[in-house]
DNA sequence: TTAACACTTGATTATATTCTCATATAATTG
DNA sequence: CAATTATATGAGAATATAATCAAGTGTTAA
């Protein structure tokens, strides 16, 4: 079939390495069921306040997630839809005895 | 939701980063079409040998790929159906107009 | 059997990513 | 206002990943 296009496969790993970090993939994970903030993720993932930052940072530069500050909490949840997309499709990969419904494609 | 496992999380990641990289990536892609030798993959991508070399390597020995010998020639295919699935998803998000016919999840 | 081709491997250097620690800011409470 | 809580950021060291180059193996074919 006729190939994909350089500049798409440059984005895709581009948004690949984005998430390719077991910290990132952990965070995104949670977010799939709605906002959180950065207390509760580090609780969630055992991670250290400034590592985590760095990391949500990084996903908020990316434009994979966008944070909100209510109070003295900042809730972060994820922005584009492509890597819930993403994240479910791993979803179906690696715990599809999570992932009873759908099918994959 | 209950939350994914932290061992599924780790594999998972482990996985991205595997085909989190431009070039790995792009074999990924022409592969998804068949089995290709290292030759036309190079020409295909127009990565060095030897450092195409060294991506192929690191595929197989993660399990994504397996590679077979005829004459001089080394063809390399997708070992892990499951790397399928995560480049049609891929597909699917970055390329949807090359994917017409089915949908994500 | 020697040359050419297809591919792999190891070593080295270059580059990128991640973590940690210290410090900074902003809102909240006493 | 001072102290506390929640979060962000910058600098540096630690680590991981990638690219390049040189040399090595196996196969075909003259």
């Amino acid at each position: 079939m006729e190939p994909i296009p350089r500049e798409k496969i440059t984005v895709a790993s581009q948004g690949l390495r984005a998430i390719a970090h077991e910290l990132r993939l952990a965070v995104l994970c949670y977010l799939l069921d709605g906002p959180m903030c950065v207390r509760e993720l580090m609780t969630a993932t055992g991670a250290s306040q400034s590592n985590l930052s760095q990391h949500l940072s990084k996903m908020r530069l990316t434009g994979i997630l966008s944070n909100e500050k209510h109070g003295q909490h900042v809730y972060y949840r994820i922005a584009n839809p492509a890597f819930e997309d993403l994240v479910n499709a791993l979803k179906h990969i690696y715990c599809p005895e999570m992932c009873d419904t759908g099918h994959l494609s």
